[in-house]
DNA sequence: ATTGAATAGTTCAAAAATCGAAGTATTTTG
DNA sequence: CAAAATACTTCGATTTTTGAACTATTCAAT
């Protein structure tokens, strides 16, 4: 019934079968995004993903576990595919929020749809168990980043 | 309570938070890899934890959703510091089987339990949930094996 | 048996992703 | 107001991953 046996994923400890999963599913869901149409890579559709709403540049590589040159280079790509443009931040304005341009908005909600399907086929789960996996998919997130920068210990 | 608000995770379908976390542990536990004292690459220490008995390449390149010559690499280093050796497979002489050495199964062990201690700090799961979340994620990377490589078509 | 096609893994050069240090602009601190 | 800190960019260097050509072995078909 279950093949657990034949991928030897049984005899470990439940915290390494939680991690192999979460690498199947990532290495997974990275040569799907690369496999759309799109012709975005995973990062740069990750990111046009959180952009619902204008973001900083800054906030965005922290939520990413990322560098700033790292999120500069995504921008740049998705600048140049005419999905975003920087504005500056009046709050801040050494800060650059990424806002989306109406094409970019397109291209998101088009991504948005498409991912949902890619996850459901990727990982087989019915909507139950993906609801049950949200929440606790929900919970690692908030506390990977709370533990992520100890607030300006980047050191 | 929860701090979803903050994060804007809230709005959207469950499909996208549950990759958004997995993104994010996957991020983390990169991050946390490469600052074990092993200096291992999060790759090789992955590789590492998968060979609890003689596996061939080629399986771990299906395993592992790469291509061949990653494993060789990774391979390449995880001999170099002496924790695995290259045996042709009986079965078929084409193929080779990783074996661990000695002092492989060693630092095998340490990382196995290192590993274990890694995924409950970064993902702060109480055991009853992470017993939860490793049910679907074996179910998960099972699929995701299932519909890997539809047995040789590569193209 | 022999030959041709397929498979396992390697090599190595190229492509892609990531980083980090130095630089510009702006804000904050004292 | 000056000095320090912060936000982002630039760009060259490092790291990772890839893919195509190659060697060795096996499999399939006559």
């Amino acid at each position: 019934m279950h093949d657990d046996t034949e991928t030897g994923l049984d005899r470990l400890s439940p915290e390494i079968q939680a991690m192999m999963g979460v690498y199947a599913l990532y290495w997974k869901l990275e040569e799907s995004f690369a496999s759309i149409e799109t012709g975005l890579s995973q990062q740069e559709c990750h990111l046009l993903v959180k952009l619902d709403q204008p973001k900083r540049m800054g906030v965005l590589a922290a939520d990413m576990l990322t560098v700033p040159s790292t999120i500069t280079a995504t921008a740049d790509a998705l600048a140049t595919a005419g999905y975003l443009t920087r504005e500056r931040d009046p709050q801040d304005r050494r800060a650059l929020l990424l806002v989306l341009t109406e094409q970019g908005h397109a291209a998101r909600d088009m991504l948005v749809a498409e991912a949902g399907e890619l996850f459901h086929r990727a990982s087989g789960l019915d909507a139950q168990e993906t609801s049950q996996f949200a929440r606790l998919a929900r919970k690692i997130r908030n506390n990977v980043l709370k533990s992520g920068i100890p607030e300006g210990l980047t050191k």
